[in-house]
Formats: structure tokens, C-alpha cells, sequence
DNA sequence: GTCTATATCGGGATAGAC
DNA sequence: GTCTATCCCGATATAGAC
């Protein structure tokens, strides 16, 4: 019983690692049976085929990482600091699981149909979300804007230079060294300028 | 000779369309074979192999995205006619070819090796962007800040929605109508954002 | 549950006629 | 330059022994 717990979360760790990497297209059974130590038969014993152990995947990666932006944003802190901490989580988090984000974003143009059942399924409401920072911007800055723009921008700011970091390098020329730099400026650079950008709504009081 | 040209433009524009949206290893030859209405051995004939068509249609669309930056940025608008024109073109050509981001992400990660030398010997010099958006925040704002990250922050909030697309409407249940305006609005909403943050700089003239 | 061996097929690439 | 026919490998999937 153990073992079978093991072996189901041993394929599972393996999948995600090269799907993560290389994409439902790029990604070969071979080679994740070989990184979970197994043979290829017994990945179908499990999973009955690529798509069903795709899916599996990527709804747990989609779940990682929304969970943690739930967490992050329906939480009690004033909303700088959510800010301040979404930030500094994410770039930590993307950063070391540096494919996550483009593997979520090229799923869902791969395979929109299955893949949105699964999301759907995980029943996000998003207005949970919006609500609450609406509020804060509403009571903490005394902003009546639409709230979803502003998340948008601060999901935009913190993810976007992580995706499109390989791009990013061999345009700038950076070393690996400079770009852990420029990445680490950006935990600091980002809540600054979403910040300033709120405190400007505040004094013009222009709303959308 | 027109006929020969004509031939190789089908199969790039064919080829094109296919790789964009699918990717290379999602791509199949027959496919661009048939939308460019000829037969897959001429595909051979013109580009030894599927990677070296993929390397060409990756050399074009990455100096076709990168050009109209150039252009934009290194013109003589005042920084804020800059902004809107940028966030303007590029939010009504993306969407227009909507899988293009994808694809430039995706390829870099996809083939690090060849596409870096290509984007190598397209010579950006991306100092000189900087440079010029440099002087524009210290002569235009007084602003003696790192031109990179407002750069950067720029690109992310026009591109990440964009590029995040399918993923944003399954979230948020959106139909595709109410996604048009979403993307309506932010033509909008970017620049006044990054108005607000410069401001804000302007004001409290903290450096980075 | 886990393995080896194999069926089956799709797709990139080439040969060779016209 | 363009086509048809074919080669051949690689990859998913399954059969069947242990």
C-alpha cells in the first residue's frame, strides 16, 4: 500500500518535472519513466495514457499555484504588504520552478477544451478575489477603481520577466549572475512601482 | 522566378501560421504542407529540414516584433506619446496574432542553442533603447532612475495579459466579447498606470 | 505491481520520375 | 521545381510472463 503511494508519486514528481520542461508535445514517456526509476508499461498501469497523466499535472501545478495566490490575497494584510509578499513569493517560487508559468500558459492553448473543465472544476471565483481588493483600495487608499485591472498589473509585473527570462538574457547578453541580480532588484523595484502608481490615482481621484 | 518566389513566401506564411500556434514539436510538416496547398517533399526541397524552416520563421517574426519597438522607442516622441503608442500598437497586433508571444517565449526555451546565435546577429544593442529612456526620464521627468526596469515594467503590462489570454478567460468566465473590452480598457489603463508611477517617482525622487 | 517484448502507427526525410 | 511512393525511426500503447 505504501509502496503503491510511492510508486503514483513517484511518476507524478517525474511528469511534472518534464512536462514542466518541455511541454506535452516535447515531453516522451521514456524519459519519464526513466527519471521515476521505472519502465514505460507501468506508467499506462497508472495513468492510462499521456493525456490522462498529463491532465493530472497540470491540475496540480494549477493548483499550486493559485492556492498560494488565494492564501496571499484573501489574507488580512494591509494591501501593500500582500503586495510586498506576493512579490517576493513568487519570484522565489517561479524562479526555482522556472517553467511553471509558461507550462500553465502553453496547456491551456494546447488543450483549452479539458483543460478548462479543470479549471472550472477547482470553482476559483474570482470575485472573492477582486471583492477583497476592491475593499482595501477602497478603505485603506480611499480609490474607487476597478480592482481587476490592478491585480492584473501586479500579476503582470511580478510574472512576466520570469517567463520571458531566456528571451530577456540572450537580448540583454546577461550572465546567469546578472540576471539573478536584475531579479532580485525587481522584488524591491515592482512593489515600489505599483505603490507609487496607486498613490498617484489617490491625489488625482481619477477613476477608469 | 516569381513563381519560385511565390512558393518559398507560401510556405514561410504557411509555415508561420502553423508554427506560431502549435509550436515546433506540435507542428506537423503535412500540415504546413497543406495549408501552403503543395506537397511535403517541396517543403524539403526549399528548407533542408523542419528545423531549419522553424529557425526561419523564428529569425523573421522575432525582427518583425522587434523592429516596431525599435522604431517606437528610439523615436523623438516625448516619453508618454511613447508609451501610448507602444501599449496602442502592440495590444492590437498581438491579439491580432495572438499565438506570437507564445511562440517567442516558447522557441527560445525550446531551442536555447541556434536562436540565441539568431538574435545575436540581429545586433539589438539594446543599450541603445535604454540609453534613450534613460535621458527621456532625466530630461523630461527629472528622474534619475534605472531605465531597465520601467522598460521592463512597460513590456510586462502590455504583453503578460495578452500572452495569458486563454488562461485570464477560463479564470474569470469571461466571454469573448467581454475579453475584447477587457484589452479595450487597458489601452487605457497601461499608460495612465505608468503615468502615475513615474509621478510618483517625480515626487518622492527616492533612486532605485 | 512490475517487467520484457512487441504491435502499430505517425511523421520526417529521401529517391526518383516527370 | 514539383510530384508520388517509400523508407525508417521513434514513440505510444498493449500483451502476457512473472
Amino acid at each position: 500500500m505504501d509502496k503503491v503511494e510511492n510508486t503514483e508519486v513517484k511518476i507524478l514528481r517525474a511528469a511534472s518535472q518534464i512536462f514542466h520542461q518541455k511541454g506535452f508535445n516535447g515531453s516522451r514517456m521514456q524519459e519519464i519513466a526513466d527519471l521515476a526509476g521505472i519502465n514505460k508499461a507501468l506508467l499506462h498501469y497508472y495513468f492510462r495514457n499521456k493525456e490522462t497523466l498529463f491532465e493530472e499535472v497540470f491540475a496540480k501545478t494549477f493548483s499550486q499555484i493559485i492556492s498560494k495566490m488565494k492564501e496571499i490575497f484573501l489574507s488580512d494584510l494591509p494591501l501593500q504588504s500582500k503586495v510586498k509578499v506576493f512579490v517576493d513569493f513568487y519570484l522565489n517560487f517561479i524562479l526555482e520552478h522556472s517553467y511553471i508559468i509558461q507550462f500553465l500558459i502553453n496547456a491551456i492553448r494546447e488543450k483549452p477544451e479539458s483543460l478548462k473543465e479543470i479549471i472550472q472544476q477547482h470553482n476559483l471565483t474570482p470575485e472573492l478575489f477582486l471583492e477583497k481588493i476592491g475593499q482595501q483600495l477602497k478603505e485603506e487608499m480611499n480609490l474607487d477603481i476597478d480592482p481587476l485591472h490592478i491585480y492584473v498589473n501586479i500579476i503582470a509585473l511580478t510574472i512576466f520577466p520570469v517567463a520571458a527570462k531566456p528571451l530577456l538574457q540572450a537580448i540583454l547578453s546577461y550572465s546567469d549572475e546578472k540576471m539573478r541580480l536584475f531579479f532580485e532588484e525587481r522584488k524591491n523595484i515592482v512593489p515600489t512601482f505599483i505603490e507609487n502608481a496607486l498613490k498617484g490615482y489617490e491625489k488625482k481621484q481619477i477613476l477608469f
